[in-house]
DNA sequence: AAAATATTTCAACTATAATTGAAATATTGT
DNA sequence: ACAATATTTCAATTATAGTTGAAATATTTT
């Protein structure tokens, strides 16, 4: 079966070697994810897609803060920047909480956790380019 | 300087409290990496936000693949699958090298790091969601 | 209850990303 | 040189994401 998935193929003899000893294309399969795992994965990728939204989890990372001192930060249109925190809460990566006149956003622990790895991974990558 | 642009702001008292305790705006801006940073950063995301995409990224990390297996495998036109191998490979997630009639692609080691870890991390947490 | 402040929502618009099919390029086998 | 296969490129189209400014909502202060 797998022998034949590869053989139809006719693909080059040294990849087709290690695809038959990992049982061809269907042996392949088996060894990633399920696409359902992957069109989860990217809900995040997408949000963390812009340098904007990055920074307003970076900043979240220090403390919960209010929307006005997040603008006083990233120095944006009050729409635009509601638009963002929105994309990042319906990502689940951030949460707010109305406290009297003010929202006061927060990152989810989830999204703490991701964005601490990814910073290391990121400055260990550049410490060792330089 | 961080009390004023603290008062400036006219936020709720205790994130006024920890915002100055911490430095004011300009403090917050301290602790958070640097604009350069997000926009780097962000080429991944991008580079990933998208299930196929993904689904590429775990073939490559089972073994190098010419691009007629990985399209057995997405099932998708030449040209649109090109079209995302472009993406990854413009982003420095993957690399191909012509061999004969072929091209074999691979991911780059710094790419395999970051979906190891990435596949990990979600694998955790949905086994704690359990 | 009216005015002020913080934030979101909405509809129109602009910009970017993804898809499509045809044509181009590269390599191999005849 | 020619036909066949693998892959990319291109231009046209469609779809999605981001921006804008005005209006709506929620809360507090007067």
């Amino acid at each position: 079966m797998a022998r034949k998935d590869v053989d139809d193929l006719s693909i080059p003899q040294e990849i087709a070697d290690s695809l038959c000893s990992c049982g061809g294309v269907e042996g392949l399969v088996d060894q990633i994810p399920s696409d359902q795992m992957f069109e989860q994965m990217q809900g995040w990728y997408k949000a963390c897609a812009d340098p904007v939204r990055l920074k307003i989890l970076s900043l979240l990372m220090v403390q919960p803060l209010c929307v006005c001192v997040i603008k006083a930060v990233v120095r944006m249109a009050d729409s635009k920047l509601s638009y963002h925190l929105n994309i990042l809460k319906k990502a689940g990566m951030i949460e707010g909480e109305q406290q009297g006149q003010y929202i006061i956003y927060q990152i989810t622990p989830r999204a703490k956790v991701f964005m601490e790895k990814e910073v290391k991974r990121y400055e260990s990558e550049k410490a060792r380019d330089e």
